[in-house]
RNA sequence: GCGCGCAUAGCUCAGUGGUAGAGCGUUUGCAUGACACGCAAAAGGUCCCAGGUUCAAUCCCUGGUGCGCGCACCA
């Protein structure tokens, strides 16, 4: 007989069991005795700008819970962690750093100086947040903790890089590209978000005719009017050419004709500005239009501009309109898209700009008998069948978007990332020549490429890099295809999107399975949680406050995969509450049975109540196992807290103490349940086995899953539930009654079928306060409980 | 413009073609072999609205309303 301390407290022992896991050795999975098949989860690098968040703590559990259930079960399982350099947002965290203490930009500080300073504190964030990362209890394999910026992942990089580039995947080019004037860099078309809001749409007298624009500013870099062919107010003008005044400024525009053009937005007639918007430059590359650039990268106005030059945008739109006067006929409210950057959400400036594309839509050979490309070859994957995204509705969501997916501009102006692996240099003949190679080349005078590439590039790579490719490893073999990737659907295109079409390209593999997104953490009024709002939660405080299992109990159990679902302290403390429910069962087992040891067969059962127990247990050791194999962690983990708490402890525990004699039973009962919570609350059941059993039987951590199971057995269901209903329907007629609980009532049953014989102990025992009696007197009142009739005394 | 999700108890959410569920909260009673982070009981629902299919609809279909989201467009 051991006791527990009255309540649990997991600050008390989490450190503790999470070190002996680590010390182990099973979370590699070369260490694990079992022959079953590798079972791998890529995690999903959290970026290395600092801190954990609810987000991360979400895609910790769901996939520890995985994890856990299949090294349970018997699998290889890796879970190989990792961050991700995240160029963008970890720049933009230094680079804010720097602005505040020393009133310096990047651009006053030499490249390799203010790359130093990212990588060091890169350095720092991701220590941080790894052992952030443990405080959840998560399972995996540290000694293959990878980061995007590792050598092996660089090599990596510059490999899959340069086959694209062979292969005539990748090329230079000039675009209209996304151009975030905050950040100093282009973008991919995903990365720009847009917000809605109201601006003004300007008429501006524009010559012969009228013009209607957003921004009157970049009207500065007109070169053409579009209308449209079959519109009769403009066909005298198309093919004309003229020269107007906008103000003070001179313009020379030529007049086109297509079909594009809305004869009913505005006036009809567009100011085509082929230097400022993707439209208007298809436009301009169809009709040979010239390009006059009027705004600069850093958001100002060019020489190109006249009067306006050097101004910020906002500012020459407004000495501009003031400039035309009443050459503005009309301004009208108008609500439109704002493009802002996902990372900073400051305006986007369309530009053309000559960076590096990867082709999705050019054919290339797949093999001897198979042209594709690479956007057929990403959709493929999904719509044969050979990837499966949970839930399924988002397959839809996946093929829109692939399917409008456009060139993918990689080349960034970021510092921060890895180097595009492009060198140029002047011949002899003063020509210019391109070396595009893993290795930077031999010889004098070459200039690499000051470009870093998106840091999705390198993440697409992220299942297979890890694993190190372009080695042949024993590793990619083994643990390649990976079987799940489990993330939230925002990155679904950035991310997992870009995996599917890099992996199938390169390693002609899919990287996963299955999908599995989860939703967003939202607050208790379902607000988006931000450091703005100031409504977030640390996950570190809630672990520190209530233990890891609380919180991870918190968010995979009423929780549907792809729906968003809020979180709040007092939803952490009820699990905290069950947390302790657990606790004392085991508790009470441990005072309880003498001899307390692991029980794997199924024990033999004496009385009613343990028929029952056993067969309930059964159906839910099934349940549990189906729905979580399902990803129905939510469902499965309901169902089980349920049995835990209303069936075993409100009811079996109960009788037990009645009956007696169930050291067998209850020994068996807790090995079998520490082993199907152990997935969602694996300290605390940690920390049981190793108290219940003693530390000579290992670790539950890689016990096999329950596998002798009970029969079930409905009769004996059907007769302990005649019990439970008599003995609630007399607790009940007592409440309502009022009557006090020191008075014992005398109870006879009239008529009830399939009554047990040890149904009389029970119901006596359990807190009725009745004694049952053979015969009733003829003023008792009589109670119905199904098909049960009972006399109780007034 | 195209597409998607949600609407169920006061709150947060599960769920099912056949009597509607949980947790929290509320009310009432309780020291009982482990647990007050507990025990026992209760109240609380037009399952958004209108049609349709069906013996039977909260669930399936059609249309609508409200909220949220994605994509495209954005002169």
């Amino acid at each position: 007989m051991k006791e527990l301390a009255k309540a649990y407290e997991a600050s008390k022992y989490e450190k503790e069991i999470y070190q002996t896991w680590e010390k182990s050795g099973y979370f590699n999975p070369d260490n694990l005795k079992s022959k079953g098949k590798p079972f791998t989860i890529s995690l999903p690098p959290p970026n290395a700008t600092g801190i954990l968040h609810l987000g991360h703590a979400t895609m910790l559990a769901v996939q520890d819970l995985i994890v856990r259930f299949q090294r349970l079960g018997g699998r290889k399982v890796l879970w190989l962690p990792g961050t991700d350099h995240a160029s963008i947002a970890t720049q933009n965290v230094v680079e804010k750093k720097i602005w505040e203490e020393q009133k310096k930009t990047r651009f006053d500080i030499p490249r390799d100086e203010f790359v130093r300073q990212v990588a060091e504190f890169a350095e720092n964030s991701r220590g941080t947040i790894k052992n952030q990362m443990r405080c959840m209890g998560v399972s995996c394999d540290w000694s293959r903790d990878r980061y995007t910026l590792d050598a092996g992942l660089s090599q990596a990089v510059r490999e899959a890089f340069v086959k694209l580039y062979k292969d005539d995947l990748i090329y230079r080019g000039k675009r209209i590209v996304n151009w975030c004037t905050r950040c100093g860099t282009t973008l991919a078309d995903d990365e720009v978000e847009y917000k809605e809001s109201v601006g003004k749409l300007y008429y501006i007298k524009y010559g012969p005719v009228t013009v209607a624009t957003t921004r009157p500013e970049t009207k500065l870099g007109d070169t053409a009017l579009a209308v449209n062919p079959d519109d009769e107010r403009y066909r005298h003008l198309v093919g004309k050419e003229f020269d107007v005044t906008l103000g003070k400024v001179k313009v020379h525009v030529k007049v086109i004709a297509d079909k594009i053009i809305d004869k009913d937005f505005g006036t009809g007639v567009v100011g085509v500005t082929p230097a400022h918007s993707v439209l208007d430059y298809e436009l301009a590359q169809k009709y040979h239009l010239p390009l006059k650039i009027v705004i600069s990268k850093e958001g100002t106005m060019t020489e190109e501009a006249g009067i306006y030059t050097g101004l910020k945008v906002k500012e020459a739109r407004g000495k501009f309109v003031a400039d035309l006067g009443e050459q503005i006929e009309k301004i009208e409210e108008y609500k439109h898209n704002l493009s802002i950057c996902y990372r900073c959400s400051m305006p986007i400036e369309p530009m053309p700009l000559e960076q590096w594309f990867v082709a999705v839509d050019k054919p290339f050979r797949l093999n001897w008998f198979k042209k594709t490309t690479l956007k057929q070859l990403s959709l493929e994957a999904v719509r044969s069948g050979q990837i499966k995204i949970v839930p399924d509705r988002f397959e839809k969501v996946y093929y829109q978007w692939m399917e409008n997916l456009h060139d993918w501009c990689i080349s960034r102006q970021i510092w921060f990332g890895h180097r595009v692996p492009v060198w140029y240099r002047k011949n002899i003949q003063n020509e210019s020549e391109i070396y595009v190679g893993v290795e930077s080349p031999l010889g004098d005078g070459w200039q690499q490429d000051p470009d870093t590439l998106d840091t999705w590039f390198s993440s697409s790579l992220w299942t297979f890099s890890t694993l190190g490719w372009p080695e042949q490893t024993k590793d990619l073999q083994t643990f390649h295809p990976t079987s799940v990737m489990e993330t939230g659907y925002d990155i679904l295109f950035f991310w997992v999107a870009r995996m599917i079409l890099m992996t199938k390209y390169i390693l002609r593999q899919v990287p996963f399975r299955t999908v599995y997104l989860h939703g967003l953490v939202r607050d208790k009024q379902g607000k988006k949680m931000s450091k703005s709002l100031g409504n977030g939660i640390d996950p570190v405080e809630m672990i520190e406050k209530y233990g890891a299992d609380a919180l991870r109990l918190s968010m995979v159990i009423g929780n549907t995969p792809g729906n968003d679902f809020r979180l709040y302290e007092e939803k952490i403390a009820g699990y905290r509450n069950f947390v302790n429910k657990l606790w004392n069962i085991c508790r009470y087992i441990l005072l309880s049975v003498n001899d307390v040891r692991v029980v794997e067969n199924v024990p033999e059962s004496k009385t009613l109540a343990d028929k029952w127990i056993l067969s309930r247990f059964r159906q839910i050791a099934d349940l549990v196992t189906n729905k979580i194999e399902d990803f129905q962690f939510s469902e499965a983990g309901e169902a089980l807290y349920d049995f835990t708490w209303h069936e075993l402890a409100d009811w079996y525990l109960e009788v037990a103490k009645l009956e007696g004699e169930k050291d067998k039973i209850l020994s068996y009962l807790l090995t079998q349940l520490l082993k199907l919570w152990h997935p969602y609350t694996p300290f605390i059941t940690e920390v049981l086995w190793r108290e219940a059993f003693g530390e000579k039987t290992g670790l539950l951590m890689v016990q096999p899953w329950p596998q002798n199971l009970p029969p079930q057995n409905n009769e004996a269901e059907k007769k302990f539930d005649v019990i439970k209903n008599i003995v609630i329907g007399i607790r009940n007629y007592r409440s309502e009654n009022k009557i006090l609980s020191t008075q014992v009532l005398s109870v006879a049953i009239i008529k009830a079928d399939n009554l047990s014989s040890e149904a009389s102990k029970i119901i006596e025992g359990l807190r009725t306060k009745v004694i049952l009696v053979a015969q009733p007197e003829s003023s008792w009142k009589k109670l119905e409980i199904g098909k049960v009739i009972l006399a109780i005394s007034s």
